[in-house]
This record gives structure tokens, sequence and C-alpha cells, in this order.
RNA sequence: GCCGGCAUAGCUCAGUGGUAGAGCAACUGAUUCGUAAUCAGUAGGUCCGCGGUUCAAAUCCGCGUGCCGGCACCA
């Protein structure tokens, strides 16, 4: 005798065992229509799901958050349905929701490419029009095995085989279709509607391993109706006009080109703006209590042996020979990190605990074989700057450490545009440095000051660095990629490796431990996130030209440059447009260069000695005296940790 | 590194085996103009590279390089 309790906290009693569809009929055509699925004791189940006791039921429609992945999941067994129809002989693997979409893995000797998707996307539509019902079967896993393998499908029999013995086997079918499936789903293939696109193909390997077959894998977007779907793809091409390849070339801040794969070309505009990061990163630093200190790019091999990199990460390394020497007792190395510089820097004399911490800082320029797909645009390059250092302290010092940290990186991000960061908990890897006692200790110490700072992380299990755990601070580019930019990891090990020590309080030798940090990670990455949270558009301070005066007529040219050199004295990164063109003309291509402000001579301006400010991209003006305009401008210009 | 796609003027792109094109940008000239693209003219190409097929290749084929999208990697 079931007591269905529902969130309004009515309670219905039904005679016996009773599935969603009719608790829902019971209640009203209207939610018997438009139920899709249902939450039992808060877990998501078919409408078809047999209750046989007392729950609390929820019915999901179209409108509840959850229709979403619903939606989606169903939409990806319809293209599993539809690829083999169309491609017979096609193994399925899985076919997950994921963030605005789903995909699917499909097996294939010839690989999908997006021309096949007129007719896969016309095969969908057909049997979401057939409204085939899904329905749900429990089989044992010998039926399961058996099932799969008389159709030829060898990933679904190892999914099986891999499942453990407690979980149930569930198939699902809409129509003739099977696929093994946890579910749930929604009533018939016919609830998806129309709202689906398939957008792109590619690669990707069984079960995420790179030394398993490449399966074929069609991703797709899907959303609870047409406006939904448009407004997706409205958001899509939005995120593409900030894509800081495009502002790169549009601005004319950097480029790149084959002779130097991976590394990047700075034009002056571009350059303007790293150095302004720069600069108010070196002040932070210093009132950061951090040291400044520069080492060398080229290291040889018997450091990187002794760091353990060598043994880690020797195929991501550039080497470096020179003729006159024998190379296999000289091999060098671009540094691919600064922490062993650093230690060296900090063997050199007799430290004292007194000088714990000791925060070691360097703009640390690096080199890193990373593998060809791995490129992307100045997010990911192969010759990148750190703002790098490292901290040597007492294993107490720790907590306080990762405490000032944070606060200093919130700061930061914060003056740079980005209210708002993800934090992840990266602990041990399987191949690490280190026993499993300094590993307990330096994750310890690393939730410990986590807590005290106040940091919400999500763990990150197994991701940690060789030599430790780690935060990483994630930010999300224009197309939503998410990057790690700032870190922090504890490490017990390199200290032993290359023998650090300090003399403790009691006169007794110790190893310090050493904070591995960055806040902006690469300025390379770092830029270009930038550069897309901010469209290009960039904050006063950080513009790489912060004003174009611009004439109108030739006559106005001589106080147009008077005014210029006022702005330009007073610090400001000022543009002149003397051109022979139109001011209707002057104003679009100074909004498409990004130009926050804009002076506009003319002989009235000249002869007033006054100026017109216009913040671009906006049409508001302000006029004000010579003078004053260079005032504003310039208070307005002064990077945040100056303002105080 | 793996799978797929792409590579034509500075940029965006057209050109499916028969004399390389457009718009914008550049340059020259005219115009001196009041806040979202003035007019006219000129110049600009190893059609990514190498090899092959063909009477003939930007176009077809092979190899290489780079870029793009994912996957894997990311100290």
């Amino acid at each position: 005798m079931p007591a269905i309790t529902l969130p309004d906290g009515s309670v219905r009693a039904f005679d016996g065992p009773v599935t969603g569809t009719t608790i829902a009929a019971s209640i009203g055509p209207g939610l018997a229509k438009a139920a899709l699925a249902m939450q039992v004791d808060g877990a998501l189940r078919d409408l078809s799901h047999e209750i046989t006791g007392d729950a609390a039921v929820r019915f999901v429609t179209r409108k509840d958050p959850e229709a979403l992945d619903l939606i989606r999941h169903d939409t990806a067994h319809v293209l599993a349905e539809a690829v083999q129809e169309l491609f017979p002989g096609t193994q399925v693997t899985i076919g997950p929701s994921i963030e605005n979409g789903f995909y699917y893995d499909f097996s294939r000797n010839q690989p999908f490419t997006t021309e096949d998707f007129a007719a896969i996307e016309a095969k969908m539509r057909e049997i979401v029009a057939r409204n085939a019902p899904f329905r749900r079967q429990e089989v044992s896993r010998e039926d399961a095995i058996a099932l799969f393998e008389s159709k030829g499908e060898r990933f679904k029999v190892e999914l099986i085989r891999d499942l453990p013995a407690s979980e149930t086997i569930s198939l699902y079918s809409q129509g003739d279709w099977v696929d093994l499936c946890r579910g749930p789903h929604m009533r018939g293939t016919g609830d998806i509607g129309t709202a689906f696109k398939l957008m792109k193909v590619a690669g990707a390997y069984w079960r995420g391993d790179h030394r398993n077959p490449v399966l074929s894998r069609i991703y797709g977007t899907a959303w609870r109706d047409q406006k939904e779907l448009d407004a997706h793809l409205l958001q899509i091409e939005e995120a593409e006009k900030r894509d800081h390849r495009r502002i790169g070339r549009e601005m004319n801040l950097f480029h790149l080109q084959e002779e130097a794969t991976g590394s990047v070309f700075w034009h002056p505009k571009g350059w303007k703006l790293y150095r302004t990061v720069e600069d108010y990163m070196r002040r932070r630093l210093d009132d950061g209590e951090y040291q400044e200190v520069k080492t060398p790019q080229v290291l040889d091999r018997k450091l990187w042996e002794r760091s353990g990199h060598w043994e880690n990460y020797r195929k991501n390394m550039f080497m470096a020979t020179v003729e006159d020497q024998d190379e296999a007792h000289r091999l060098l190395a671009l540094k691919p990190m600064n922490c062993p510089c650093h230690v060296l820097i900090f063997n050199q004399g007799i430290r004292s605990y007194r000088e714990l911490p000791l925060r070691m800082a360097e703009f640390g320029a690096c080199h890193r074989y990373e593998p060809s797909g791995a490129l992307h645009g100045i997010m990911r390059v192969r010759a990148f700057t750190q703002d790098d250092a490292h901290i040597f302290c007492e294993e107490h010092q720790i907590a306080d450490e990762a405490v000032r940290f944070t606060a200093l990186l919130s700061r930061i991000y914060k003056d740079l545009g980005f209210e708002s960061f993800r934090v992840k908990f990266s602990d041990r890897p399987e191949q690490r440095a280190g026993d499993d006692g300094i590993w307990d200790r330096a994750e310890g110490a690393l939730h410990e000051a986590c807590l005290k700072a106040g940091v919400d992380y999500e763990m990150n299990p197994g991701e940690g660095a060789f030599y430790g755990p780690k935060l990483e601070f994630v930010l999300r580019d224009a197309i939503g990629r998410d990057w790690q930019c700032g870190t922090f990891q504890v490490d017990f090990v390199l200290p032993e490796r290359l023998d650090a020590e300090y003399v403790a309080e009691d006169g007794s030798r110790k190893r310090p431990v050493m904070l591995h940090r960055a806040i902006l990670g690469s300025f390379e990455r770092f830029l270009g996130i930038l550069i897309e949270q901010h469209a290009g558009r960039f904050p006063l301070w950080l513009a790489p030209v912060q004003v174009v005066v611009a004439t109108i007529v030739d006559d106005a040219a001589p106080f147009a440059k008077e005014a210029a050199e006022a702005l330009r004295k007073a610090g400001l990164r000022v543009d002149l447009d003397l051109r022979n063109e139109k001011i209707n003309r002057k104003v679009p291509d100074h909004i498409a260069q990004r130009v926050p402000v804009l002076v506009v001579v003319g002989r009235r301006e000249a002869e007033e000695r006054k100026l017109v400010l216009r913040r671009l991209p906006g049409r508001d003006q302000v006029e004000l005296p010579l003078a004053e305009a260079v005032a504003t401008l310039s208070a307005e210009a002064t990077p945040p940790d100056i303002r105080g």
C-alpha cells in the first residue's frame, strides 16, 4: 500500500505497486502530459518505474533543470540509433550528456566527418517523429553479455564485464534499437523535440586512455526549444568574437608563425599590455615581501637529474649542445621551470630560521616541448614566462603562507577583472617522488591551509605534481574552456633532492619546505584570458593605447599635438590621428581598435583650448579645459594598487 | 602524440583540370569635412612546401609543415 508524498506535502495512497505514469494521471491530465520523469526519494527515475513502498515523489517537466540532462542523454541515444541505421557495422560505446549538449563515441573503420551530419540529423528527426517509447529492462550479466556479443558490440561487452557485481544491469530500447544504459530516460523519443544540432566530430580514445583504440566522437547540442538552441548558437558566435587569437590580430597585439611554433611574437601594443601587467605584478610582489631574482635559461643535465625532472619530464625538455663539447658529457637543457635554480640560490651561504619564510620571486622564462596537439594560440605555448615564486619555510608556516597567498591572488584577480574563480585540490599522482609519509603531511598541510584561508575547493584526485599536492586556480576563457592559472604547491621532495637546509632555533640543520606558487601562471596564458575576459576593451589602466586624439581639420593639428603631448607627459599612452579622413571615419576606426578614450579636436576646441572626451564605444561626451582633462584621465588611468 | 578538417593578396573570402579574382587594408591624388566607414586611381600572388599524375594542376594523388576542433598531455 504505497503512500506517495508530493512536494506540496499532500499524500496519495495506492492499492499496490504504482508507476509514475499512474500517479501523474491521478493528479491531473495536465501533469500526465507534462511529466517526463520523476524523482523518487531524491533519485531520478523513469515514469514507468514501479514504486512498491512509501516514497516522496516529484515530477520532472520540461521546465525543470533536470529536463535538459534528460533531453541531451535521450538525444545521444537517438544519435546512436541513427548512426547504426545509416552506417551498419558501426559499434556503439558511450554517449553521455555534457555541458550544453551531449556526445556519442563510435567505433568505425572510417571516422565520421561533418559531411555526414545532414544525413544523420535527418535520420534523427525521423526517429524522434516515430516517438518510440523508451523501455527499460533489467537483465542478468550473462544475458547482457550474450546480447551484445551477438550484435558484435565488443565495447559494450567490455563495459558490462567491468561493472561491479552489485550493479543492476539495465537495457533501454527505443523501437528495435537497444543500448546498455543506467537511465533514466523520458517517455519516448518524441519527448526530445527538435531543438538539437550536431556540432563537431573528434577523435577520442576508448576510456580516455591513449593506449586504447581511437573512437570517432560526434558532439551535439540539445535544448528545450528552438529559442534556447538559437540563443546558444548566438552565444557561441559572440564568444568567437572575443577569441584572443582574433582580437590579437585585430588589435595588432602579437602574432605566431611557423618558424617559432609555440612562441609568441609580441608587437608593440601587445608588449605594452604585457609590461603594464608585469609592472603591476612587480609592485604587488614587492608589497607582499617577495625578493625578485633572475636565474639562468640553460642548465646542465646533471642538475635536472638531481631534481628529478630528467627522470619525469626529459621528453618534454628542449636540449642544447655546443659543437666543441662532448655531447654525452655536457648536455644542457633549457629550463622547463625555475624551482631548481631558486634552490641553488637558497643554498648559497648558510640560511637561518630567522630568514624564513623566504619568498623568492622570478619572472622566469621557461621552455617546454608541449605536444603539438596541445598548442592553442598564446594560451598553451612552448616558450612562456611564469610569475613564479618559491617560498622556503618551516612546516608550521605553510598554512599562514597559504592564507597570505590566496589573499594576494584574490586581490590581483579582482584588480584585473576576475571576480570569481574555481579552486581544485590535486592530490598524489601514481607516478611520484617521496614516500607516503611525506605525501600525508603535505596533503594534510594543504587541507589545513585551505580551511584557514576559507578556500572552497573541489577535489581533483591523482592530479598533483610529482613532487607534491597542489591547489589550482582556474579561470574560464571566452569559449568556455577552463585554464589553470594560479597554483600553490607544497613540496617536501625538492629540498631533499637538492639538499637545501637551514639552521634551526636549536642549532640543528633542517630541511625547509618549499611552496611553489604562481598567480598569473604564465603571462602568455593569462594575457590570452585577460584579452577574452575584456573582449579587448581593457580598463583604462591596462589599455595599450589609452587615448587617441583625432583631428577634424588640419587647422586643429597644432592644438591636437599639444594636447597629446600634455597627456603623454602625464604618463598616458596616447596616439595622434591626424589622417586626412573625416571624423565619421576616425570614430569607427578607433572603436574597432578598442581605444577607451577618444578626444576629437576641431577648430572650436583649438580656439577654446578644451578637450571633448568620448568613452568608446559609447556616444556620451564631456567637455573639459585641457589641464582638467589631463588630470581626470591621468587619475583614472592610475593602476589600482597605486590608487590605493 | 592521436583522429578529423583546413591552408589562395596584409585581413575576410570566391575560384572542381585550360590566361589567378572581389571587398576591406596599403600606396598616390583629390577633398578640409563636427562624432559609427568621402571619391578616384595604382600597386600587390612560389595559390603553405616538396614530389607525382596529366598536353595542361590553386584544383587530382602522395609525403611534409603549420593552423583549427576534439582526445591524450599539461612539472
